[in-house]
Formats: structure tokens, sequence, C-alpha cells
DNA sequence: AAGAGTTTGTGAACGGGAGAACAAAATCGC
DNA sequence: GCGATTTTGTTCTCCCGTTCACAAACTCTT
């Protein structure tokens, strides 16, 4: 009883879909995806496991593990070619796609993101911007103009989007997601530090500079203690 | 042979410095503590897990687990005292003291992070602002003003900075990494898209917004695609 | 054509974290 | 004072992810 023999429905599909992939593949393909481009931008042809694990950061077995969740993409004796992986793993992650994103709440992480080049570059338009401050509504920021929170629902369903980002104050950020659910999103991008409630078939992820901030001080302090406890004991 | 026991040095200490903190539990302490101090703000006195671990968003065993790392800090039958274990967090993360932060990279992002209040708030003091565009040098942002990329030296031993906020082009991102570590700090958050190598006694932690969205696109890409099929089995 | 050299893909061992479940410890009611 | 009730702290089991290690598969040289 194989997974591939087991398969729901009996419809023939020799593709690779019986796709289980691991969330933290998932998380790391991105990053051999940039790898993948920038070895791309120099002419690089072929790029061995080895290689391209060193320039993702990553270890080369785990590399090779993650690759092969998508398909047997390499030649053993040679390595990947480096432009038909990264077409296979941009086709993998859905970025043979355009997707549309609406950001709520344009104060200062707002604009910067709404500045931001890195999103239409990888494919993510942004296809609206909204804020509940009518002293903001109607302000140029780029090519976009800032709409009133009321227009989110014709924003969402015009332009398909299917990602919100929230970058509101928290105190905000419940309400705006429910009403960015309601309108249809159904990924979340949250840059408020709160817990976000949503239905099952939503996914939020959030991005918390201060939690951040917060392990790293964690490890400062134990290099602190480690440092003064050395002292202690030459003493 | 408990690990108290096989302590090293032999050194009394019966404070709980037997610490061994999973990285996963630490990354959750700041979730707790931001938990803790709403219920405190309403003046609420105690808290049982369960309360305290959907207001984090979090299984109560696991948070239960999670606080067992630290202490036995909660009273069976009743639950946590709300300030006394946010004490308790704040001094094991490492909050009970003020930390130095410089921000490399003053424009669309940095400009938004050197606004932000929600360092101050926290204990994180911005201690300086640095840029290496000479037109940029000069200009306040708040109650700072940018500094030249020279100064970085001075700026860190000065303030006695332990984390670097990276948020320049990634093409500048190493450089800057290895500067920043030159001049003696120790933790590193990133913004650029980019992997920075560090020697082994620095910290670096990533915000990759890129990333978060491809993730998110991945996920979009499944249900499209789940819809499809159900579309089609039905047919 | 065959052997030497490379590099992939994956089986297997290992480690860490998540969650269920329960005994221990505290409070409360009477 | 004691049983009922609540809730913690911890043990145990399971699962996911990482890493090692190696056979299989490919190229290159002679
Ligand atoms: N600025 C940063 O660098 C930074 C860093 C990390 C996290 N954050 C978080 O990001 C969020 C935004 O930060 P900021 O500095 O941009 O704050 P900000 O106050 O500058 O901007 C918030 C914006 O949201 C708008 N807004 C408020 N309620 C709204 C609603 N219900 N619907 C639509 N728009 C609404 C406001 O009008 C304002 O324009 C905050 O939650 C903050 O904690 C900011
Ligand atoms: N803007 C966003 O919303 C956003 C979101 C996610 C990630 N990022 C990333 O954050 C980084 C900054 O983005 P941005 O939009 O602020 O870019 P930006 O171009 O507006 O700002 C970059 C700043 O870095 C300075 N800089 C360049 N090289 C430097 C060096 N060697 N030393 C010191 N300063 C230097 C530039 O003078 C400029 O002021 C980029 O890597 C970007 O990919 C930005």
């Amino acid at each position: 009883m194989t997974s591939a023999a087991s398969r729901k429905g009996g419809r023939a599909r020799d593709e690779r879909l019986e796709r289980d992939i691991p969330e933290a593949t998932i998380a790391r393909l991105p990053v051999y995806l940039r790898a993948l481009t920038a070895l791309s931008e120099r002419d690089v042809v072929t790029a061995s496991s080895e290689e391209l694990a060193s320039a993702a950061g990553v270890n080369s077995a785990k590399l090779r593990k993650d690759l092969s969740y998508l398909g047997t993409y390499g030649t053993r004796g040679v390595g990947y070619d480096v432009n038909y992986l990264r077409y296979q793993i941009a086709r993998e992650i859905g970025l043979t796609q355009d997707w549309s994103v609406v950001i709520v709440g344009i104060g200062n992480l707002g604009h910067a993101l709404a500045n931001y080049a890195g999103f239409a570059s990888r494919g993510f338009q942004v296809a609206g911007l909204v804020d509940n401050d009518p002293a903001r509504v109607g302000e140029k920021v780029g090519d976009l103009t800032i709409s009133s929170f009321d227009d989110i629902d014709a924003i969402v369903s015009n332009a398909a989007v299917s990602i919100g980002v929230i970058a509101t104050p928290a105190s905000a950020a419940q309400d705006v997601c429910d009403r960015l659910v309601a309108a249809g999103v159904s990924s979340v991008l949250n840059f408020a530090p709160a817990v976000l409630t949503v239905p099952d078939y939503v996914d939020v992820r959030k991005v918390d500079l201060s939690i951040e901030l917060q392990i790293l001080a964690y490890h400062e302090q134990r290099k602190a203690n480690g440092a003064a406890e050395l002292r202690a004991s030459l003493a």
C-alpha cells in the first residue's frame, strides 16, 4: 500500500502531485530560489548540492532531501541545472502566476511596504492600499492612492486579492483581519504584535520585530553571564 | 547523575541557572509576556494556564511546559500571579536591563524602524542611525540624527551597542555585517534578503518579507488546486 | 569498454518538540 | 479536618525534522 497506490479517486495522474512537502522545506525553498537566481545572473549553468547549500546557508544533505520532495531534478555526478531547478521551484511555490496583495494601515511601516520594490519583482502585485484615517485617504504613495477602509471588499474582489498585509496598530489587527477574511482574503501577513484568530482555511504568518529583538536579547544576556562566570572562575 | 549534580565548577548555586531552555520555548516567551502585560493592564491578578494559553494562541500543555523550564512559578489549583510571572519572564529574557541597538541603512524601512515607538517601550534604545549615503547623513529622524557609516565604531563602543539592525540593500548586507561585528556587535537582526556569514559567537536572526509571502503563496496555490480537483471530481 | 571519480537520492539513526494524560499540590465548602 | 475540585508540573509517547552514510547513477579518461 504505497501512497501512490492509495491515492484517492483513482484518476490516473503520474505527475508528482503526491505532495506532502514538509513545512520546514517550504520555508527554505524561497531561499534556494534566491540563491539560484543569483547564480543564474552570474551565468552559472549547473551547481552541485554543495555549492547551492553553501549559497543558501544550509547543510548540503538537507538541501538534497528538500529538493527530493519536489522530484529528481538533479543529475548524479553533475549537479543541478540552475535554470531548470529555478523554474521547478518557482512552479512548486506558485510563483509562475502573479499574486495580488492589499496592504492595510499605511503608517510608518505601511509606507515602507508600499514603496518596496521587492514585491513586484517576485510576482506580488500591490492591488490596493487601505487606511481608516480620513486624513490619509487620497494620499498618493508611489503609483497608488490610499483608499478608504470601506472600499476593501471592492478591491479584494476586483483584483482577486488573496493575500492581505496588516500594518495597523495591534488594537485594530483582529478587526481588520476579520474584515479581510469577510472580503475573501485567505492568507494574512501580520506585522502587528497581536494574536489573530481566523477560520481554518485561512493561513496567517506573522512578522514580529519585537519578538526577534527579545530572542537576541536573551542570547546576549546568556553570553554576558557566561563571560561573567568565566571571569569569576579565573579570579 | 542529575544535571544539577553534574554541574560544572561545584560552586554552590541553588538559583535556577541549570538552564537549557529550548529555542522553541524562548521564541514563545515574548508572546506570553505580551499576553501577561495585556492582562496586567486590565488589572487581572491571576490567570490559569488555560486562559494564558488562549491569550497567547497556544496549547495550554505547551505553555505549562514552557513555563516549567523557568521555574515553578504557578500555584496548583489557582494559576499564575500575573505580575510575578511577568517579572520572571522579563528577567529570564533579559528585559530587566536596557539594550542599545544601532540601525544601519536609513531608507524606506530604516525610517519606519527609526520612528517605531515599540522599540523603547520594550527596553530597546536606538543608540544610533547609520547610512553611507552622504546626502542622508545629518538628516534628523525623530530625536536622532543620521550618522556616517564611519562613526559606527564610536557609536557601538560609546553606547555599548550589542544589537545591530541591517536595513540596507542585500548587496551591502554582508559588508555592513562584518563592520558591525568588527565594531563589537554580537547580535544582528537582518532585514535584507541575504545570507550572512558570521563568527560563532554572533547570533543572527532574519526577517524576510519575501519569504513569508512566498510561503503564503504556496499554500494559496494548494488551496486553489484542491478546490479545482474538487470541482473536477464533481463534474 | 572499463575503471576512476563525482554527486545525487534516500534509508536509517537520532534528537527535539508537541500533545495527551495523570499524579501531586493547592483551595474551597462544609 | 476532610473530601471535592481545580489546576499545575511532569512523564510518556509520538511525530517531524536533521544529519549521516552509502549505493546508485552519471561523466570523463584512457
Ligand atoms: N514601524 C515599524 O518599524 C514597525 C516595526 C515592527 C512592527 N510594527 C507594527 O506595525 C504596525 C504599524 O506600525 P506603524 O509604525 O506603521 O504605525 P502607525 O501608527 O504609523 O500606522 C498605523 C496606520 O494604521 C492606520 N489604522 C489604524 N486603525 C486602522 C483600521 N482599523 N483600519 C485601517 N487602518 C487603520 C492608521 O491610520 C495609521 O495610518 C504596528 O502594529 C506596529 O506595532 C511597526
Ligand atoms: N521597504 C520595505 O518594506 C522592505 C521590506 C522587506 C525587506 N526590505 C529590505 O530591507 C532593505 C532596505 O529596504 P529599503 O526599502 O529601506 O531600501 P532603501 O534603498 O530605501 O534603503 C537602503 C538604505 O541603505 C543605505 N545603504 C546602502 N548601502 C549602505 C552601506 N553599505 N552602509 C550603510 N548604508 C547603506 C542607502 O543609502 C539607503 O538609505 C532591503 O534589503 C530590502 O530588500 C525592505
